[in-house]
DNA sequence: TCTATCAATGAATATTTTTCATCAAGGATG
DNA sequence: CATCCTTGATGAAAAATATTCATTGATAGA
């Protein structure tokens, strides 16, 4: 009845990863026989090619195209299913697989991990950044198990729950003609070098709430990629920047940069943590929640 | 190294629905022993007691709750992309998994339907309703190929579409004083029966739209799951309800019924079509969503 | 208390997977 | 252009694994 195995899902994405049979038998510590004659039964089974034998090399066909993408979604599941269950044997309670959707969220992320490690010694805990599809992606596809970001989704199997408010300035080096200014307008921008970190720019509030509204762009827009970097930047005068407040308050003991309100009222910021619904009730889970939210 | 097999999902599946090992071992088509000797090497292997066994019956434990959870999401995905590749075998292309998550919306899609099925005899259409975590999770968890909502999401890994536009009216019987309105204000349905379907509130767009910006409610709200008995009962004069003018339209021909606009402006309304954006290039699926747009 | 039913178990068996040995063919190298 | 190295395919043998059979012990229900 079911012919698909998870060894034909393992044997699709080391070929694929290391180029040939042999390389993937290795791997996998068997003998290319054995992949050979594996694959070769399921394609019979199937009725279907998964590689094109072109000259001595495999090429996936589409329906191995197929595969693979199904392989690659799958079999990282399967893994951390047997990891987990294996935790539970050891008495530990789980992994926490953290997925962060904004760049200064980690500096804030840090000071709730450590204390959690402490509360929760036998649970390991896994910071990511990267998604190919989205930090929802990640959450829905059971690559996560939190999500830490600035756009909440109020629907569908998903909770969310703001934990941390804070306010997004721009900052300023120590020569700067703002430095002394309570606040700042758009117009002032205009002839500023701006740096943001390297995402697009319908997610940057100083673009979607500040910016564009008044239709001001600024000189030049420099994307970078980390934060001690982008402070430097600013410190040496070679532009401003947008950041959390408390994050720019951090820095300004040992960079000399100043944090100026955006706008008369300022530009209001939550960050919220993201759960499955179905996960809503895991302890550990709950717990790492409840202390992000005290903090 | 890997232990965790597509075999052991199954049975905890089936023993799961058919709580027993040999009810399972049945449908398995092997026998009780078969699955005894299966997960016993499981439970070994693992270090961790999958079920509790009391008396003569098996329960789940905290590991084997998860491990079903697992299996309940990820063994549909291994059956689902196993039929995919036979389907490739026979030269179909495919099989559209078409997600609702508006009750009108399925009128509007039988209509998109139809010409689909002859433009492309050899993919199968399915339609389904219901979701566990919402449209958004079943995209996101490969559950459906297609998501039908009012409500896109524009980010992510999902791409979204406009395909139709329509707006909702209120649909009163034939003897309603406001038969003959050329609109209707949110106060005159103080004294009403509203009848909708039966969905939180707040996707109710004559209530987030139209009812609650007022501050009004109606005297009772009545839910009813299917499209035809609410327009009986409008059409009996029991109360009244809101739906697309297109479909009050359809049916005015047989159940006189009449179509008033909600407020002076109207509430306009669209219909989206979701997709994954790795899904975006398969021909079958684009051609859905271009049929859906031109019509 | 008896019986029917369930899960567990050990040994025997059947099946499947894997390896081994070998071949054929494709690139690379001089 | 011949040679050499590497790759994947293949059939038969061997090893490993899964499955069954036969039986036991336990338990819920009659």
């Amino acid at each position: 009845m079911a012919i698909l195995e998870r060894m034909h899902l393992a044997i699709i994405r080391e070929v694929d990863q290391h180029g040939s049979l042999t390389a993937a038998a290795q791997r996998l510590h068997l003998t290319q026989s054995a992949l050979s004659h594996t694959m070769r039964k399921l394609e019979d089974q199937l009725g279907v090619a998964i590689w094109r034998r072109e000259g001595r090399s495999l090429h996936p066909t589409q329906a191995g195209e197929y595969l693979l993408a199904v392989a690659n979604r799958l079999v990282p599941q399967l893994s951390h299913a047997e990891e987990r269950l294996k935790q539970f044997a050891r008495g530990e309670c789980g992994a926490l697989r953290i997925g962060m959707e904004c760049h200064p969220c980690y500096q804030w992320l840090l000071k709730i991990v450590s204390p959690y490690l402490a509360a929760w010694p036998n649970v390991d805990v896994d910071v990511k950044q990267k998604f190919q599809f989205g930090g929802l992606g990640a959450l829905f596809g059971y690559d996560i198990d939190i999500l830490v970001t600035p756009d909440p989704l109020y629907r569908s199997g998903l909770l969310f729950e703001p934990v941390f408010d804070y306010e997004q300035v721009l900052v300023v080096g120590p020569e700067h003609p703002l430095r002394d200014a309570v606040y700042v307008q758009p117009e002032q921008l205009l002839d500023e070098v701006l740096i943001t970190y390297p995402v697009a720019i319908d997610r940057l509030d100083i673009y979607t709430q500040f910016l564009m509204p008044a239709g001001i762009s600024p000189r030049r827009h420099k994307p970078i990629e980390t934060t001690d970097i982008m402070l430097q930047m600013v410190a040496s005068g070679r532009g401003v920047a947008a950041l959390p407040r408390w994050l720019v308050e951090e820095y300004a003991a040992k960079l000399n940069v100043r944090a100026i309100r955006l706008g008369q009222a300022g530009i209001a910021k939550q960050i919220f943590l993201g759960v499955r619904e179905a996960d809503a009730d895991i302890d550990y889970l709950r717990a790492f929640v409840e202390l992000a939210r005290v903090r």
